[in-house]
DNA sequence: AGAATGACAGGAA
DNA sequence: GTTCCTGCCATTC
């Protein structure tokens, strides 16, 4: 078991938020690849935990989307479509009710444990 | 203490 | 491509 893993709550909780403050503008990432960030691979349950209890404004929650590219509330729902808006106003475009993040998701997943 | 819940995922069918 | 089912982490009943 990693370091991470091993994390109490709060330092768990920070490393996702971490995660999420490291996204570029324009781009969008699933739950599961903010936890694998965070060192949390099994943790992608918490990553919505952790965002809807926050309270940070300039956290950039919008960048985050469900595996299969739909935002994750539910559909025409106002926070649905403020999520929408923001990501739109990145040049990010939703098709069909989704976003096309195959690739994205894979190639940033690639850069970050190129990094490692 | 056990069950239900949620801004989820990955593999199976 | 899809839907369905089981596994996850933590909180709340």
């Amino acid at each position: 078991m990693s370091a991470a893993e091993r994390a109490s709550g709060e330092q768990r909780r920070q490393r996702i938020l971490d995660a999420i403050r490291a996204l570029p503008s324009g781009c969008v990432v699933s739950y599961a690849t903010i936890a694998r960030r965070a060192g949390l691979p099994r943790a992608a349950r918490l990553v919505a935990r952790v965002l809807a209890s926050n309270d940070d404004p300039e956290l950039p929650w919008h960048r985050v989307l469900r595996a299969d590219g739909c935002i994750a509330f539910p559909p025409d729902s106002p926070a649905w479509r403020e999520q929408r808006d923001r990501l739109r106003a990145e040049g990010v475009e939703l098709r069909g009710g989704r976003v096309r993040m195959r690739r994205d998701d894979d190639l940033h997943r690639l850069l970050w444990n190129a990094a490692d």
